[in-house]
DNA sequence: GTTAGCACTCTCCTGCCGAGAGTGCTAAAC
DNA sequence: GTTTAGCACTCTCGGCAGGAGAGTGCTAAC
């Protein structure tokens, strides 16, 4: 019964609902959608179509006096079959294109600037993450003796980074057995991963002779291979203060609390869940969640729009851990703009980061 | 009248309205300091003591029938006279060098783990910049050539840090001449900053025989050297969430908003104008400016807690824009605790730049 | 199938009242 | 002179009633 065809009217009928609500915020009433879009038809033929589609489980009430609102329901039918395929005007992808080769061209500015800017122009919450490496392969480790028990590190790794780490050490150790040490681990090390830097560090440990010391800096490379894996994949979030100001959040301060300590302490996961990322083909698929299609329980009442991207940039021996721009608002948020603007911006950040970092390099 | 000196009495009094204030957030009436803090007096004299402090400015009333709420001038005298000296507890103080051991050595790095962890620990907004010379100087121009009109531009500063910038060239030029040029710009702009660079591009405009491309990268230059020398001071934001959570952000909605946004944005400008820095004294003076001392309309009713630090990393030919630790809270906040805190962090962050990239490196 | 008319329902705003909390004042006690 | 008890006074806050407004659902006529 649910799964019905709608009328063309009908259709029409729950399209502009939902139109002039996305705009209004305000329960839309027959009256109301008649007048402002010159309907050929009164107000009590439309409240009887409305009718109808509530009892589709398109539309709902709030209230029995007040106009009506779309459910996930509606908003579904519309993504899917009412809003036609909109791209960004040429004017403002020019103009945003502009802003990237004015910025200084890393991955992480690009990442930020893509999450500021979007955010700004739709007033939304917006989080983008890079693409970035599974994990991280050794070419070469360096060990610098800065006093007695201080040892900085650096590691250059494969995937053109480098890291550093401070190290306080356990016991002292001779500069020269700390060169030595640091010439032995690039030549051992070199091409190996996490992992297997963890085994070396179990093999260190067990055998007899090995200064304590190699074993603390093995564990402690593992452990800053991993770290810095997930470094590369931090995602920026823009767009708090346009999200708070949307009428929604005006209403449900303790909602808005929630929502806000979660983009205080950067808890991306929390907000796009990585079950979320993984169900996404990655080919230029976009993902649009409305209401309870989203795991957390906090953004029951919004909807997500995810394209995620790639780079051609890896090695395909390290297997990449895919990019995304995601667009978080209220279900009323506006759907075609939205899937545009996201779209739009993905694609760019894989053609910027293919240019500069891709192949050719 | 208003700055006589304050009986034992009244003093211990303002003191005692202060901390449950700072504790409760609601104002606090005579029968409750008594009974809470066992006092050998009836609440009818301490009505009136409290009267007399509310004469000489210390107190206020939001209305007749509430307790005391203690006025700016009253936490002012709090801070000066009546609060003592603080510091950090030892554990903490380790816990905390703890994390900042285990971070990357870098300075952004320290900046934004000061933030989080402060603002975690005191529930307030916390801004952390780090000290940045004024401005860069070039030390080497590299020009690769990605494509006919798309050239990268990789600028290596003497202040050890490398810039790279993408350029989308107005006319093609030859790769050779590229090469040329770097070479040329290199050794011709070596120790120079921004405005000099301006002026050389001045220069090569007016000289007939120079490629257009020349004039173009100058100024391209010059403007990638202002906005580094500008990115390095860019401070980290952190405890919005906590301080969203402070009771009189509840009340008043539109204000939170605002304050928001102005985090959203990263102006931190806006929330502690250079203006202020200015004013304060590098070598480990303390700032506080409660409620209307702070120029920015928007915290009003609110305190600002500033630590101002420097590195000795920059060579004394270029002066640097010191780095500073901030707290802002209600007007309500722990004093003691955030001055004790603030010292701590830009002590430590001083400590750490110096340590790792301090004189003998 | 469409429409006018009308009763019905629900929200929202306003004003009102009483309870509660705390002060300010006064007069008496120490 | 200081401290205290007592009491009137003021202000806030929560609950409640009532009226206006907005929109619907239904019915009967076209």
């Amino acid at each position: 019964m649910t799964s019905e065809q709608l009328s063309d009217r009908r259709a029409g009928i729950l399209q502009l609902v939902i139109q002039d609500y996305i705009e209004t915020a305000t329960p839309v009433a027959s009256r109301h959608v008649v007048e402002k879009y010159a309907l050929p038809a009164s107000p009590a033929t439309i409240r009887h179509e409305m009718h109808a589609l509530e009892q589709g489980g398109y539309l709902t009430h709030p209230h029995t006096s007040a106009g009506r609102v779309p459910s996930n329901r509606g908003y579904r039918h519309f993504v899917q079959s009412l809003m036609g395929h909109a791209e960004l005007g040429l004017a403002e992808q020019a103009q945003v294109r502009h802003q990237f080769f004015q910025a200084a061209p890393s991955v992480e500015e690009w990442v930020e600037l893509a999450a500021t800017v979007l955010a700004r122009s739709l007033g939304l919450l917006v989080i983008v993450a890079p693409p970035h490496p599974e994990r991280l392969r050794v070419r070469q480790v360096e060990l610098i003796s800065l006093n007695e028990l201080l040892v900085l590190m650096i590691v250059v790794v494969q995937e053109a980074r480098m890291i550093r780490q401070l190290m306080p050490l356990p016991q002292p150790i001779e500069v020269d057995e700390l060169d030595d040490l640091s010439t032995r681990l690039s030549w051992m090390l070199r091409g190996r991963s996490a992992p297997d830097v963890r085994e070396a560090a179990r093999q260190a440990i067990e055998t007899p002779d090995t200064h304590p010391v190699e074993h603390f800096v093995l564990e402690t490379l593992a452990q800053v291979l991993d770290r810095d894996a997930q470094r590369a994949g931090v995602p920026s979030i823009a767009g708090l203060g346009g999200m708070m100001a949307q009428p929604e959040f005006q209403q449900e301060p303790e909602r808005s609390l929630e929502l806000i300590e979660l983009v205080d302490q950067h808890a991306s996961e929390d907000l796009i869940p990585t079950s979320v990322i993984d169900e996404v083909t990655v080919d230029g698929g976009m993902h649009v969640l409305i209401g309870d299609d989203h795991p957390t329980e906090l953004l029951q009442d919004c909807s997500l729009v995810l394209a995620p991207y790639h780079s051609n940039t890896n090695a395909p021996s390290s297997p990449e851990i895919p990019g995304y721009v995601g667009v978080i608002g209220p279900t009323r948020m506006n759907y075609p703009r939205s899937i545009a603007a996201a779209r739009f911006y993905s694609r760019l950040l894989q053609e910027m980061i293919d240019a500069v970092y891709g192949v050719n390099r």
